[in-house]
DNA sequence: CGGACAAGCTGA
DNA sequence: CAGCTTGTCCGG
């Protein structure tokens, strides 16, 4: 026997054939993880195929040794397809696809056992709810799975245990187990623990990597857990599938909720997206499924809108409203803290007219506009807008010509400027410091970066001192993400039921963003949105890389002599944009213009643009 | 990636 | 021209 071995060494991105000794005929298979000698060197590689025409004129080495099970063929296929939809090599997703520690056997499969029906706990912060709810997000979720791929639109603070417990119970007749995904590992282990607590068997990936190969466990990981090894699905599941976190940052830069779609419809099984908040990509082709008015409601958080339009421009820091917010909800929620949200640090400033203070924007496109450079003597500046790359003089809408001045938190000092401002100890935490044991610092009111959101497990309150970089950020994704943001604040503060609220300061309290979290009602983003990306022609209407690096100039004078499809459009220095029909045309073209060479960067569904 | 080997540079 | 650096090629 002679197979294809990709070696495992990140310079090298092609098969070499080797030969299988008789003494592990039986055991190396496409996938395993083999031993071979590569000029000399002993290299760790997957068997990728098995070869029946040897090579001409070229003596084999045999494969030293198996060192590991690997993915299942099927996964080996998925990341083939995956190299190709994101231009990238195949070899990164097959390290995510495999064991993080050796194994040489399977643990014995479960069979099943049957459950009990209506026995099911709802655990932890789901304890508020009553049972109609789940009964209503139980019917949706089986509606939503007759399609083969669906979008599930839960509210942020509902039970997404719900719909995955009625995913499972109504998948059971079939052969085969449920893939789960969850937006961070935090989010999974916490699904797994309550799943187990519920009485099901649990493969969490990636350490239970092997006991997701054997199956009879529902599979349950975050990003990478969509290449995980199971054999037989019987359906996918994938939580706040809007997550930013399911695109992997290094090239290739795929994406789970994609790969999940691709595998559930190889594995002809139905591929059902969960998102209090489903972006116009997750939308695209598959059918939408929501509750109830009323149910969506209660999943939403009441926002509160601090108009920082009003503010006194002398008076500096924050206006006493948002003292008195924060007060309020440390009297009477005590022991859950307050957050304070910061845009992250070193995002770009943002104008504001200097008279009324409201922003300067793109008269076009509505983009916040930017000042390159410093007017001369007398003159008023020349603003430039990112997305139109065009210049235009400083005017505001509602008072003229006017001089901008610079809007932008001073970062050291809103702690201070909030402890003065409230009276209370204010801590500020980051991505991971502070805290004994790893813990949150132990103030009632915190603030951080929108890592807080992710790291705080409940508040009484939060509040984003300013949305407006959010909301225009120079980003085609920022409405959307910014709703992201809104909607993971909604579920912190645990919605309606747990009498949470969520503080916006904002100069565009009319923004279709905040529209839509005020009503609870993502679709208002939706219906705002989707007309203007097809006038500017961005995703869905159309797909997107981005190719940079030393060999880009190279590479994309290639691409546009191999297809004429594809746009080729130049934005900052060394960065192209490649613009295609869809992302299978965009895939195809990139492929058709040959192996990039190494130091180019090929970023497919750029999150930056 | 990393070893092999060739071409290029330096100093006596 | 030995001895060293730098660059390019290629792997079964």
């Amino acid at each position: 026997m002679i197979v294809e071995v990709l070696p495992d060494v990140s310079g090298i991105d092609r098969t070499f054939a080797y030969d299988v000794p008789e003494e592990l005929a039986g055991t190396v298979k496409v996938g395993c993880i083999v031993r071979v000698v590569l000029h000399g060197r002993r290299v760790r590689g997957w068997v990728v195929a098995e070869v029946t025409v040897p090579p001409p004129e070229i003596d084999l080495r045999p494969v030293s040794e198996l060192v590991s099970l690997g993915p299942p063929p099927a996964i080996v296929d998925l990341g083939r397809w995956a190299a190709w939809r994101y231009s990238g090599r195949l070899r990164p997703l097959l390290v995510a696809a495999s064991p993080p520690r050796l194994v040489r056997a399977l643990p014995p499969a479960l069979s099943r056992r049957a459950r009990p029906r209506g026995t099911t706990e709802w655990l932890g912060g789901d304890a508020t709810w009553n049972g109609t709810l789940e009964r209503e997000i139980a019917a949706a979720t089986v509606q939503a799975l007759s399609s083969s791929s669906s979008v599930l639109r839960l509210p942020p603070a509902a039970p997404r245990l719900a719909a995955v417990e009625a995913a499972v119970e109504a998948t059971d007749g079939r052969d085969g187990d449920v893939l789960v995904l969850a937006a961070s590992r935090a989010d999974a282990v916490t699904l797994a623990d309550r799943l187990e607590r519920a009485g099901h068997a649990v493969a969490l990936q990636p350490e239970a990597w092997a006991e997701a190969a054997s199956g009879g466990r529902i599979v349950v990981g975050a990003r990478s857990a969509v290449l995980s090894p199971v054999a037989r699905l019987r359906a996918v599941i994938v939580l706040d599938a809007h997550a930013d976190s399911y695109q992997e940052e290094r090239v290739p830069t795929w994406e789970a909720a994609v790969l999940a779609g691709e595998r559930a419809r190889r594995a002809g099984v139905p591929c059902l997206l969960v998102s209090a908040c489903p972006t116009l990509d997750l939308l695209a082709g598959r059918r939408l499924v929501t509750l109830s008015r009323d149910a969506e409601r209660s999943g939403w958080a009441p926002i509160e809108l601090i108009d920082a339009r009003d503010e006194d421009p002398h008076a500096g820091g924050y206006p006493t409203r948002l003292a008195t917010l924060i007060r309020a909800a440390v009297g009477t929620e005590p022991d859950r803290p307050v957050l304070a949200v910061l845009n992250r640090k070193g995002r770009a400033r943002l104008l504001a007219c200097g008279r009324c203070r409201s922003l300067l924007r793109c008269d076009d496109c509505g983009t916040a506009l930017v000042q390159l450079e410093r007017p001369a003597q007398g003159e008023l500046p020349l603003l430039h807008c990112p997305r139109c790359a065009s210049s235009v003089p400083a005017v505001c809408a509602s008072c003229g010509p006017t001089r901008p001045r610079i809007v932008r938190p001073g970062v050291a000092r809103v702690r201070d400027d909030l402890a003065a401002l409230t009276g209370l100890e204010v801590a500020e935490i980051g991505r991971t410091g502070a805290g004994p044991g790893g813990g949150l610092p132990d103030a009632p009111v915190l603030v951080g970066t929108e890592a807080v959101l992710h790291r705080a497990t409940s508040a009484s309150l939060v509040v984003f001192l300013d949305f407006d970089h959010e909301l225009l950020a120079p980003r085609y994704r920022a409405g959307e993400q910014a709703l992201a943001l809104l909607a993971l604040a909604s579920r912190v503060v645990g919605g309606r039921r747990r009498q949470g609220r969520v503080v916006v300061r904002t100069r565009l309290p009319d923004h279709e963003v905040l529209a839509a979290a005020l009503h609870a009602d993502p679709g208002r983003l939706v219906t705002a949105e989707e007309p203007r990306r097809a006038l500017l022609r961005l995703p869905p209407t159309t797909a997107l890389a981005l190719v940079s690096g030393d060999g880009a100039d190279e590479f994309v004078t290639r691409l546009e002599c191999a297809d004429r499809t594809v746009e080729v459009g130049g934005s900052a220095a060394g960065h192209f944009l490649i613009r295609a029909p869809g992302s299978d045309a965009l895939a195809d073209a990139l492929a058709s213009a040959g192996q990039p060479t190494p130091g180019t960067r090929i970023e497919v569904g750029p999150r930056q643009v």
